[in-house]
DNA sequence: CCTCTGTGTGAGATCGATATCATATTTCTG
DNA sequence: CAGAAATATGATATCGATCTCACACAGAGG
């Protein structure tokens, strides 16, 4: 199929020089003589000259590539990021390999290894599992360039970007307590995920903090996607005692829940108040607009480009991580709760 | 840094052979000796042998890497495909690069270009301009192959998977007609792009099948992210005589539209009715439901992976040009218009 | 006992780019 | 004008995996 591409060898041979001296013209390095350069320039122009990144690969060890390696990049967050860091990185002649995880840490490590041996430069990483990590650490020890984003994992020594979950959920649910609220459902990814942990752990702080005995069973677990949180929202709402309000942990999972809540005919936030964390495009025109929890997206890709680089120059700095706050953006979907047995909640006034 | 990889003659020393016949056990190929090939497999396992695919894509001239050039990863649209195509892409070892044109002609065939000298074994493109692709000619001319997403070029002869964007916006457009519309608005993309192209010829056809005069000034162009379009509606309903009803092109400019138009204080669809090209998840979930021409989003990847993979195993079939159909969905997001002058709709009642 | 075929193995070429080294030529310096 | 320094160039090794080739040695058949 096919044409075999031109080679340094096809324009040499065209200038009439060594290869030699058609890398050096071509690369400009070394002592080459201008009309000899000048020939050879000639020769790769009007052959389409290109060079092969492969064998250059080879040569030096290491492709410009970056692995990127989201849960899911259909999620708007992952998107973000991965759209910010293609970007920064063309800026350093960089290519971007992105291949998710699907939130299976066996398929992290198969993928990890997989690119591993394409001899990419660096990698991004949202970890899928909190826990399991060798294969992590493993790069860290190699002196792989490695940056977590959205996710840290405090095993994993090495630079990270990510955002404040524990306070971003602690200031959601404690916003729904002080409306009134005791009985807060919350739906959260897989428990593996660091950032479901901190996002729980969040939640029970905020409850714990007012004197609110947790209820395991207003915890439900869904994988991130519009599909199975509304499946979960529909479980969580159609237990005998419903919660008053919701919190969910990710855009996508809020949808989900406005989805499954409207299929119940429940009425936000008449019937249930929902808090989200992660802001979405259509949060200001659905009817409510929805509170949420709001990360910088914006600035995560930059500076995970920003720190890899870094790391791929070379620096051997002690890990820097980075945590971004979030922002609590107040919209219309908390309201007091309506049915509210009023003896429970003493702070209500 | 990175400590270097155990490579082929690590093992091959390691288990006292040559290389030869090390690459013979681990490839199995050839004859190897029970035992040697034993003692190979023992010294690749306990050496943590992972091979360098960067050297064997030197060696076999191609890197199992697929080239996807999308708009824009952010679109849901193609966020959805990329998801697919990796994921199908994984059964055969195979791993995705995406690099976004944004919709720049001249990156994309920088990018093209870049990719290109990666020998990576194919690509799936979603052409940015209908005219200008001289760099996807020369591809497909060299016999590398290429599958187009979503655009389909007439000049190129290659593989595409599409759908029928001129027969969903004709059918959306018919639709706002028969409700009563004569003043109809349009948002779209670029019109280098040929998805804007044959969604402005449906929107086109279905007004001049019904003897409407096309209006230029309710044709308004925006790129494709929310923001601009909010900016494209509220620029569109400043004009002294508004549409009384919109066509958007895509799921993004839709829900900027919705947002621009409830910033001006537009109810929808009781000031404007509303159709969106390409389904979106909150699509029931705003008050009213937004009607859209659905795609069959979840075809295009799986599609376009096996006409790749064929094109790449040798396929030399005339092109394959894979057009799927739209679908209405209507929901309550058009109503007639409110203000309308009855007299100029005879076909009205 | 001596070919012949089937096995098993290593040396070395190859893929394409690049860097090192050695070898010319100049050109300069004293 | 000798010798040093600068310039220009080509041979060749290298990166790691793979494959062809040639060679060894076994047992089989004559």
């Amino acid at each position: 199929m096919a044409q075999k591409a031109v080679t340094l060898k096809d324009v040499a041979l065209a200038a009439n020089v060594s290869r030699a001296t058609a890398a050096r013209a071509l690369n400009n390095y070394g002592y080459v003589g201008g009309e000899a350069a000048e020939r050879v320039l000639q020769a790769a122009e009007s052959l389409g000259y290109r060079g092969n990144r492969v064998a250059q690969a080879l040569r030096r060890g290491q492709l410009p590539l970056i692995g990127f390696m989201p849960g899911d990049i259909q999620n708007p967050f992952f998107a973000r990021v991965a759209h910010d860091v293609d970007v920064e990185l063309r800026a350093s002649r960089h290519n971007l390999l992105i291949a998710s995880s699907e939130e299976d840490p066996e398929q992290e490590r198969e993928l990890l290894e997989s690119l591993r041996s394409l001899n990419v430069r660096g990698f991004m990483v949202a970890p899928t599992s909190a826990d399991d990590n060798a294969h992590l650490m493993g790069l860290v020890k190699e002196g792989v360039p490695l940056v977590l984003i959205d996710r840290a994992l405090p095993d994993v020594a090495c630079d990270s970007v990510t955002v404040d979950n524990e306070g971003g959920a602690r200031e959601a649910v404690n916003y729904l307590i002080a409306n009134g609220h005791r009985r807060i459902g919350l739906i959260q990814d897989d428990s593996r995920i660091t950032t479901a942990r901190g996002r729980l752990a969040g939640y029970l702080q905020a409850l714990q903090s007012h004197g609110i005995e947790v209820d395991e069973s207003l915890i439900t677990v869904s994988r991130s996607t519009v599909e199975y949180a509304i499946d979960a929202t529909i479980r969580l709402f159609s237990r005998p005692v419903r919660p008053t309000a919701l919190f969910t942990v990710d855009s996508l999972m809020t949808q989900g829940a406005l989805l499954g809540l409207r299929s119940m005919g429940l009425a936000v936030p008449h019937d249930v108040s929902v808090v989200g964390f992660d802001d979405f495009n259509l949060a200001t025109f659905t009817d409510p607009q929805i509170t949420v929890v709001a990360q910088p997206v914006a600035q995560i890709g930059p500076l995970a480009v920003k720190l890899l680089l870094q790391r791929i120059n070379g620096s051997t700095e002690p890990p820097h991580t980075a945590q971004f706050p979030t922002r609590l953006i107040v919209r219309g979907s908390v309201s007091r709760p309506s049915g509210a047995r009023k003896r429970q909640q003493p702070a209500q006034a």
